[in-house]
DNA sequence: GATACTTAATGTCAGAATGACTCTAACGAA
DNA sequence: TTCGTTAGAGTCATTCTGACATTAAGTATC
C-alpha cells in the first residue's frame, strides 16, 4: 500500500466506487533470548506517502484486474518485502466507510506463514523491518492495520488443526522441542514436554525420521516430518499465487 | 444479485477495475418430515438477467459507496428476499478472475441465519424459493454460488461454539430435543439424546428456564435460553446493518 | 380408570483423553 | 569419570466420552 499507483489521491470523499486492496499479515518465528519462549513476529513497511506516512504498516498494494486475489496478495508480497511465504490463506475483508481519511478502500486481508529460514533470510532496510508481536512500538499502526493484526493473532489461537501451520512456521524436517516452541508462541502458555510429545505421537500427521539433529549441547533429539492431508477447502496455494 | 443496477453490461473483458458486490447464504432449520431428522435449509432468487438468466442465485447485489460491507449485505438481504436474519457473518471473499462471464466481479460473501419463526413468515413467489440443503435442483447455481453454499456449510460444521449458532436458528426458548435437531441437522447424523443433555448442561452457555413446553403428545419438555457471551471479534451487527 | 406408548430426564459404567509427575537414556562439558 | 541438561518413555489420578439402562411424566386407547 506504500506504493500504490492508480488511486485517485482526493482529499474529499467522494461517490466512487469503492478502491480495492490486499493486505498481508506475515508470521514468522524467531527464537527465544537466553531461555525465554520463542516469540511469533511479523515485517512492516513504512509508510512514505499520505495518508498516514511515516507509520508503519501492513505489506500490500491495490488489486490488478487480471489477477486473482491471492494472487495480487503474493505479488504485492513480493514487490514490497521480498517475501514469497510457503502458506498464504484469505483472513478477512475490511471495508468501513471511514478507514482510509482520503477514499473509501476495501481490502482483502491475507495471512501468510514464513519458516525460520525465510525469516532469517530476510533484508531489512530503513523501510521495511520485523517486529516482535508484543512489541509496544506496533501498538499503533497505519489506517485500522492494527485490528487486522490482532485478527490474525485471534484466528491462529483458535485453529483447530495447528500441525500444518506449525511445520509452515519451521522447516520440513524439526525436532518436537522445536514444534512445542511454536505451539507455546502461539498459545501465549508454557507446555508439558513429555505431555506434548505424547499427544502429538497420536496425532498421525507427524511422523518420525531416521534422522537427528546434531550440534546440539546435549544428547541429540530425533528429527520429525510433517505429513499432512489436504488443505481447507478454500486455502490459497502460495505456489500459484 | 439479479437485480443489480450500476454495473456495465459488457460483453467483453476490459481492464476495468473490479466490481464489488455482496451476496449472502442465508440458513434455517426446517422440520423433519414424518420423523426424519431436522434439515438446514436456504432461500435463493432466481436471475432476471444476463448472465445465467434464469438460474438459482444467491441474494445480493452491489456496494454502494456510503455503506459498510455489513450494511451492504443487510441492504441487499432485504430487498430481495424481505428478510432480516438475527445473525451476520462474513465469509470469504471470491474474487477469480473468470467467475463472472461478463465482467470482472468480486464478491464478499456473507453467512446469516434465520430462526424457526422468520423461516415460516417468510413469502415466496415465483422469483424467490426456499430449497433443502440437500435438494438436487439447486446442485448447480449461477456463477460460483454453489462453491460459496458449500464453503457456509463447511464453516457451519466446523464452529467450535455451536451454543450461538444454535440458537440463532431457534427462538428465544426452545427445548433441548429441537437444539439437538438443529445439532442434527448441522453434523448430519444423529446424536445420543442423553449424552447431548449431559454435555450441554455443562457448557454454561445455556441455562434452564422455568417454563415447559404444553401441548405436545408427551411429557412436556422443559424451555431452555441461551444466555451467550460475547461475539467474535469482527462479527457483524445486524441490528446495525 | 387401567394400560400401553412415547418422550423427558437421570444414572451407570467402561474406555479414551488429559494434566502432573517420575524415571531412565544419551549427549557435551568440566 | 562425574555432572548438568535435554530426549524420551512411563505412571497415575482425574476428566471426558460413548453406549446403554432406568425412572418420570405426559397422551392415546381400550
Amino acid at each position: 500500500m506504500s506504493s500504490a499507483p492508480g488511486w485517485a489521491n482526493v482529499n474529499e470523499r467522494r461517490n466512487l466506487p469503492p478502491a480495492l486492496a490486499v493486505s498481508t499479515v506475515i508470521l514468522g518465528i524467531r527464537e527465544g533470548q537466553d531461555g525465554g519462549p520463542d516469540k511469533l513476529c511479523l515485517p512492516l513497511v513504512r509508510r512514505i506517502r499520505q495518508p498516514h506516512a511515516g507509520l508503519w504498516a501492513l505489506p500490500g498494494g491495490p488489486v490488478d484486474a487480471r489477477e486473482s486475489l491471492g494472487q495480487a496478495a503474493g505479488r504485492n508480497l513480493a514487490e514490497t518485502t521480498g517475501l514469497r511465504p510457503s502458506y498464504l490463506e484469505q483472513l478477512y475483508t475490511f471495508g468501513d466507510i471511514d478507514r482510509s481519511p482520503t477514499h473509501r478502500l476495501v481490502t482483502i486481508a491475507y495471512f501468510a506463514l514464513l519458516n525460520a529460514d525465510q525469516v532469517g533470510a530476510t533484508v531489512q532496510d530503513e523501510n521495511v523491518a520485523w517486529f516482535d508481536i508484543d512489541d509496544p512500538s506496533i501498538a499503533q499502526l497505519a489506517f485500522d492495520h492494527r485490528k487486522i493484526v490482532d485478527y490474525a493473532l485471534w484466528r491462529l489461537r483458535n485453529k483447530t488443526e495447528y500441525g500444518q501451520i506449525a511445520h509452515r512456521l519451521l522447516g520440513e524436517r524439526f525436532t518436537l522441542a522445536a514444534l512445542r516452541g511454536v505451539y507455546e508462541a502461539i498459545l501465549g502458555r508454557r507446555l508439558d514436554p513429555a505431555n506434548f510429545r505424547r499427544t502429538l505421537k497420536n496425532t498421525a500427521t507427524i511422523e518420525e525420521t531416521d534422522e537427528y539433529l546434531a550440534g546440539g549441547q546435549h544428547r541429540p533429539p530425533r528429527l520429525y516430518r510433517y505429513v499432512g492431508h489436504g488443505p481447507d477447502p478454500l486455502e490459497v496455494d502460495p505456489t500459484q499465487a
